[in-house]
DNA sequence: AATGAATGAGCATTCATTCAT
DNA sequence: TATGAATGAATGCTCATTCAT
């Protein structure tokens, strides 16, 4: 089932002190777009509110019309961050009926998105920890919401008898795990291994543990 | 090849001021120690250099004879901690001459060194990006042992026509990686799955992958 | 000497961008009561403008259309507030002929005007020294009406001969001062005695200093 | 029954970084003194710790590790200041054995030691509301101590015989309570009456109240 | 070698006031 | 007249590091 839930909508979750929707959402993208990309860079922690507020072209006060702390900054990053992959991969998919098939394309779907969004899937991983606790259950819940739609896949597969997968809950969480190798261990893998090669290798090994009949 | 490399003279790299190399050795020990305890459950930044002191029962003052910044502490940490997983995995299957045998053996000592240090992994996972650059290369380079170790043992595989492994190097990176599954999606999976189903997990589908013909 | 000087005329201080005197008068009163209302539970810095601009339901560029300064709210609130006390009390004994009488009535209408507006006492007395120098004295000087129209019944007292005060300035000083004594010690009566036990013992103890023959 | 209470042991009820108690009794003396000396001129919101720190030429950092907040610093006064005039006013007083002579004593003691303390005072009675609630639950305490110092002689004065009181816990309150009288209201008196003027005014009224046979 | 008090630059956040629309 | 978004100086507080003893 997915949920029905845009991007500006949701941040309604963050209070602010301005009263035009239509503004605070022009806005707060200019300022998230702004934080993500000093965070990115320099870290949470070591990223000011001052950098962020320079960097959005607006000033300390302005900034605070429009969050309530900087805590609120991690939080909108991470919304908009896994609704990106998720929309990404759902739109993709959603029409595809035969579900091998589906279960390839939303896997190269989130291996590229991956790849598309490298400083944020690296900034994601490691800044977690520094959510207040109530974000980081919804942010939870959000990713739930794209390692399900895999599960949902994987439990079609294994419905129509084309494959026996043991258990689909945490082969979709390993599967959705694998998809950001390339970029957690990019320290490793740059200088000797293409993006393309990668792709291939995950796409070749993953998906035929679980459709073993499966050709390239 | 195996780097012969100790703990205490690694840590060499690390200035101080005190001179005696056994004080130091003994009292760095019990500093990291005490520090690791507190980051683990903090995280870096949120550790103060006092909550170190506390914890090692040292005066501060006492606490930079020994280390010359909080840095070095993050450095010392991943020193060890590296050390402790690649000694572990070495000690244990270097008597092993079937590189199939040594392969499992070896893989299936990562993953529960890794559910042994489940703090440490995780901290380590996200506070890397916090250390200096030099000493961040000088861990790349130790991580990079362990990742040879791997590639070693496939590279024997394959030498000796027991299977035929694409590319050793982006396999065994990948096998390492796999390895912290269960701990850095612990959110997700913690309820339910139980350490030992994601150990037979991955060592079912993992190592299949690099041996097709494995029987499990 | 009774100043004849009402409200509206007297805000007159206060400088404005408006232009029509009606509007401001209506406006200001819903602005003053809005602001005293805010002031009497948060105190005079912890209230900001904001605070005030709401429960005022205007704009925050429209108050200051009114007001030229938080300050000046301040001045208007003390402005209305100690002419609300030295209204009441000069209504209430303004026909009264017997000065001793008068005396009386005035000190228990003071005692439960304070009652009445506990709060506002509290508030007056406490946020005084917020006031910018030049307002201050303006309200010392409407203070003072009040004191002197005590010290004026008091003259009469001794000019009829009914009792000898030593010094009539004083002793109406005291008598204003005595009479916040239920409000400004609330945390340590308030349990202990009711409004009308301490009224009763001012009544019983101040007057009779004053007026020894006094029966109750 | 008074409390054994001095002033060093008090504030160990503050929190601090330092250890050595001596160093923190010191210390905090000065920094008290001068937070109380800034405290009385600007107001407790309008005094920066950056005002305070100058004052008690002491580092920013360092004014932090004797105290945990601006908080901490009105507190700290309120308990010397209360605790000044206990301890004056039991010293003097503790070993009178007539009542009588005793209320005189203890009360013109109260009336001297406020005005050797205008400003602290002034201060402490329009700065309370800005305490913590617990913190001010304490100073309430400490005030009632003194309060009811005051009844425990008004108590001996009715045992005795000497003097019908009503309600002696009422008449400790405003004793009390009028004794800051000149202080309180010092605008309006200063230039027209002396201090002494007023202690006399207020000796020959309020105590005349309670005994009433007494001759100045 | 050891101690712990001192430092001060740096940070997140607030809010009275202004001004373009 | 009315609106409310924008401003930025100012504030309370933290903490890695130093240094006198």
């Amino acid at each position: 089932m997915v949920r029905k839930i845009g991007i500006n909508n949701l941040t309604a979750r963050v209070p602010t002190k301005i009263k035009t929707q239509e503004i605070i959402d022009d806005k707060r993208k200019d300022i998230i777009k702004a934080a993500v990309s000093v965070f990115k860079h320099k870290g949470y922690h070591k990223t000011t509110v001052r950098d962020i507020a320079k960097a959005a072209k607006v000033s300390m006060g302005s900034l605070y019309d429009y969050i309530s702390s900087k805590d609120d900054l991690l939080y909108l990053f991470y919304e908009i961050f896994i609704l990106t992959y998720y929309q990404k991969v759902v739109s993709v998919t959603n029409n595809i009926k035969d579900p091998e098939k589906k279960l390839k394309v939303a896997y190269k779907t989130l291996l590229e998105v991956g790849f598309s969004l490298e400083d944020e899937v690296l900034f994601g991983w490691t800044e977690a920890k520094n959510m207040k606790k109530n974000y980081l259950k919804e942010i939870l819940k959000l990713e739930n919401d794209l390692i399900n739609y895999f599960k949902g896949i994987l439990d079609e597969i294994t419905a129509h008898g084309h494959s026996k997968i043991h258990d689909t809950g945490l082969v979709a969480n390993f599967l959705v795990y694998s998809a950001t190798f390339g970029i957690l261990r990019r320290w490793a893998l740059k200088g000797s291994y293409t993006k393309e090669q990668i792709i291939n290798y995950l796409m070749n090994t993953q998906l035929k543990t679980i459709l073993p009949h499966l050709v390239p």
